[in-house]
DNA sequence: CCTAAATCGGATATTATCATCCGAATAACC
DNA sequence: GGTTATTCGGATGATAATATCCGATTTAGG
C-alpha cells in the first residue's frame, strides 16, 4: 500500500509533527530515531522541502520542520511524492472493457482504490497521532468478540 | 495495492474463470486477449500451476484451466504467490512502539491493512465476476445485503 | 515416426526502486 | 575569517521486480 519510500516520508513527517516547539531537527537525527538509512533519508526530506511539505534551514543548527500545523497536512500530500496515487484504470478482465459500461470486476476494483485514497486524502498528520482520523474502517470484520 | 504480477495473475484467473466449458485456454491466448507480455504471462501461468490454483495440459491443444471452480477459488490465493500480504508490523512513529501499548497511528495502520487483507481473503473469483464481493467498501453505495 | 503446439524451467536482460558516495553551498559559532 | 554542522544536488552503485530468450519436455495429429 504504501512503497518503503513513502513510508519515510510519513514517518518523518509524523515525527516532526509530535515537536512541538519551533526548532528544527537535522536529518541525521530523524535518521537516528527512526532507524532508517541516513544518506536516503537525507535525500527524502529534501524533496520533501521541494514538494512544500517541510522547510528546511540550512548550516549549523539547521535542519527540517513542517510548514504548516499537523492538521493540515494530508497523508496524500506527504506520500504523493514518491508513489502512484490514482486509481488505475486498467481493467481486471483484461483492458477490453467499455468505460460506459464496465464490467463488475473493474467496478468493483475501481470503487476500491478510490476508497483507498479517498482515505488518504481525509487524514491528516494530526488525525493519525490522536487517533481520530478515517483510518479506521467503517466495519472491521473480525471484531467479533465471542465469549 | 496488487503488484504488477499480481494483476496478471488476477486478471488470467479471472479470464480462465468465465469461460464455462471443460476446454484449457493456451498461455499465448490469454496474453493476448490480456494485452500482457506472453513470455511473462507464461511464466505466471506456470507458478500459478505450481501453486495449485491453474492447472495444465501439455502439447498441442493444451493450455490452462483453473483447478477448482471459480467461487471457491479467493483472490488472496490467486494473489498471495506474487506478493507480501501480511499487514507490515513496522510502526509508522519509527519502531519505537511498544507491542502492549502501541501507538494510535501504528494501530490505524495495521487496522487497515488487515481489513484490506480480510477482504481479499472473502472474495472469490466467482464474487468479482457477479459483482457480489466483499470488495465493495461498506462507505460504497451499495445495499447491505447480509450472507 | 515425424512434425508442430504447447507447457516446463533455467539463464539472462531490462527497468524501477532503494541506497550510498562525494562535492558543493550555506550559515552559526569561535 | 576559519571551522564545522548542516542542507543541497548530482553521480553512481545495489537490489528487487519485471520481462525476454532459448532450449528441453510432453503430446496430439498427420
Amino acid at each position: 500500500m504504501l512503497s518503503q519510500t513513502g513510508t519515510y516520508a510519513l514517518q518523518a513527517a509524523l515525527h516532526l509533527a509530535r515537536r512541538e516547539g519551533p526548532g528544527v531537527v537535522p536529518a541525521a537525527r530523524i535518521a537516528e530515531v527512526l532507524d532508517v538509512p541516513a544518506t536516503y533519508l537525507a535525500k527524502v526530506l529534501h524533496r520533501m522541502t521541494r514538494e512544500g511539505v517541510l522547510e528546511s534551514v540550512r548550516g549549523p543548527r539547521g535542519g527540517y520542520r513542517l510548514r504548516h500545523d499537523p492538521g493540515s497536512i494530508r497523508v496524500s500530500a506527504v506520500v504523493a511524492p514518491f508513489q502512484e496515487l490514482r486509481p488505475s484504470t486498467v481493467c481486471l478482465l483484461g483492458g477490453a472493457c467499455d468505460p460506459d459500461n464496465p464490467c463488475s470486476a473493474h467496478e468493483q476494483r475501481r470503487a476500491w482504490t478510490a476508497t483507498a485514497l479517498e482515505m488518504l486524502e481525509a487524514t491528516s498528520l494530526a488525525d493519525l497521532l490522536n487517533g481520530a482520523g478515517a483510518l479506521h474502517l467503517p466495519a472491521s470484520p473480525t471484531e467479533e468478540t465471542e465469549s
